[in-house]
DNA sequence: GCATGTTGTGCATACGTATACATGTCAACG
DNA sequence: CGTTGACATGTATACGTATGCACAACATGC
């Protein structure tokens, strides 16, 4: 069984020697025409291409980066990988995905193999030993929409947009509104819970700890915990959701309970995911510019690996969405379900 | 600027040769008890990872598995994909999700400078040159529910679940049925509309041409044709969506027209997706089982990885999922919206 | 005490590409 | 006509790991 030809086999049939044709192929300046000619022939004859693994090995670079996410079956993941890898192609690296699955822990040394250039960090805990562990082995590398605790990292993402939330709930009158978010080690639900909490004391209203639910960032998670809160003794008229996932599982709980929003209960979110604007959806939300945040986070990451000193922290602004899910409190409260 | 460490160097702080590193490190048996430990010792102390390029090179191996897919913000997607990265973990390969954005046609010489040990497609047109291509590089593919012209290549998929619905519309009492499915150089596309038109064709019925639209497989795509067959002089008293992202379109569209399904009209789709479940949605589908199929698709590519002759196609089954979105058609029009 | 086998390790080299340096050719220029 | 320089190409080697083979040390069997 015939091995897939090599740089040295293309050489041999175009009759010149295995650097020349590593030049010609990588169309530096200085070979002849004639020879480029040659040489292009000879590698299309064999089907030759470079192999990556000698590549990598004689250049010290992969041209790849890595995106650490956790399940892509978030749909808020694939909507920020997808500019990222865009991103990274136009700059001329692949982009290789990389699960955060919570049942192997991805540690620093998978990362530090030399397979990729850079690391853009979509998934993180606040407290993770990521940050300093790539730090100490020089991996360049920027938390995207991800806060941590080592203050020396690269960090992109969005302004707190809670406030924008809570001005227009209270505005519309709501008194009584409940946050329905994910585990606090997750610093976009940590963050967006201590804005919402500042902003609603400025209206001099704060949210009773039992209206505070943290639960996983899914549609279950928050379908679940949205139907505790609607069935609790005193019902919040409004609910803030950590993102618009657990938002839309909470929609859905409405639904079950024979309930209708924003009729019966207001619902809001974060992100502005596509399906927030479907019209079977129609969530308000806080719009957060995903092309944006990759174009800013694919730049910075590009500054770190060309070794450039430059800010670590970028921040970007966010929008109030005003869509069909909120309202006024109703008066009374809606008929318990059968 | 201290370049990581070698295998060399963990070898000369060891007091052992390198290759002997190299045997410690994957705990190969001849090694004694006490060197294994110093060497396991001296390699921690220097932070030292194999580099993965140097692996590749003298293996000849990549231990990682191309995933071609177009763009994951499709949710069905990362459904497919999730439990197929779980699958190649499991065997030891590491997923490398590659796009095949229209941007960029993507040729096999892309997947042939040995990064990969093989290649899972998910999307390809059924005309794709990629299929010979792969098979002439000698690079181990299996399509997974996508079937390609060539009769040499693997395949995985299920079985036409189109008359499961197409029985279910008729007995239902449904006659004006109409399809809106994607690109008919997708092979799902082109499979279920011949299942579809063969169903109903036992029943007596038959779809007229201007009842099939093709658009592009997304949620605004059904959304857009939807609306065109609702508000045409004839309008369908059901539609058959080509999947359920595009059902979920139709869905919208419904909606966005004031009316109701399935009180106004019946919507199924096809692959059962998560969305498809919601309270807020409630489809019924035709469900696919995307684990069984990433298990199948896996072992058949790990077959073909392994040199073993094996069989080319792995048809799985599917089932009806009756949920809310279809009913009995309604005897006289729905009201014209404003 | 010698042939035989076993165990642990080192030596040499392969894997495929890129690059610093040397070399040869040829034109331009004095 | 010798010197200089530009240009095109070849030579030698680096990159980091894995593996076939040789070899030394030691135990076993007779």
């Amino acid at each position: 069984m015939p091995r897939p030809a090599t740089s040295i086999d293309v050489a041999a049939r175009a009759g010149v020697s295995q650097p020349t044709v590593s030049r010609a192929l990588r169309n530096l300046p200085s070979i002849s025409p004639e020879t480029k000619e040659r040489v292009y022939r000879a590698a299309r004859e064999l089907n030759y291409v470079p192999r990556e693994a000698g590549r990598s090995l004689a250049t010290r670079r992969s041209r790849r980066v890595a995106i650490i996410s956790e399940a892509l079956t978030n749909p808020y993941y694939p909507e920020l990988i997808e500019p990222l890898r865009r991103e990274l192609a136009h700059l001329g690296y692949r982009a290789v995905l990389v699960a955060d699955s919570s049942d192997d822990v991805l540690t620093a040394d998978a990362l530090s193999d030399g397979s990729y250039d850079g690391v853009l960090v979509t998934t993180a805990a606040r407290d993770s030993r990521l940050a300093e562990d790539l730090r100490s082995r020089d991996v360049p590398h920027v938390f995207v929409n991800r806060t941590v605790d080592d203050p020396l990292s690269r960090n992109c993402g969005f302004s707190n947009g809670a406030h924008l939330l809570a001005d227009l709930l209270v505005e519309q009158g709501h008194r009584r509104i409940a946050l329905l978010t994910g585990p606090s080690q997750f610093s976009t639900a940590f963050e967006r819970e201590q804005g919402l909490r500042e902003a609603l004391r400025e209206h001099g209203l704060r949210i009773p700890d039992r209206q505070v639910l943290r639960i996983d960032y899914t549609v279950s998670g928050g379908r679940n915990g949205a139907l505790t809160l609607l069935t609790s003794s005193e019902p919040p008229t409004a609910i803030v959701c950590g993102n618009d996932v657990v938002a839309i599982g909470a929609l859905n709980a409405v639904r079950a309970m024979g309930w209708r929003a924003p009729d019966d209960v207001s619902i809001v979110g974060f992100d502005d995911i596509p399906a927030a604007g479907w019209d079977i959806v129609s969530l308000t939300t806080v719009h957060c510019d995903l092309n944006a945040l990759a174009s800013v986070s694919v730049a910075a990451l590009h500054e770190a690996m060309e070794g450039e000193k430059s800010p670590l922290r970028h921040i970007l602004e966010v929008s109030l969405v005003r869509r069909d899910s909120h309202g006024r409190p109703r008066e009374k409260l809606p008929p318990k379900p059968a």
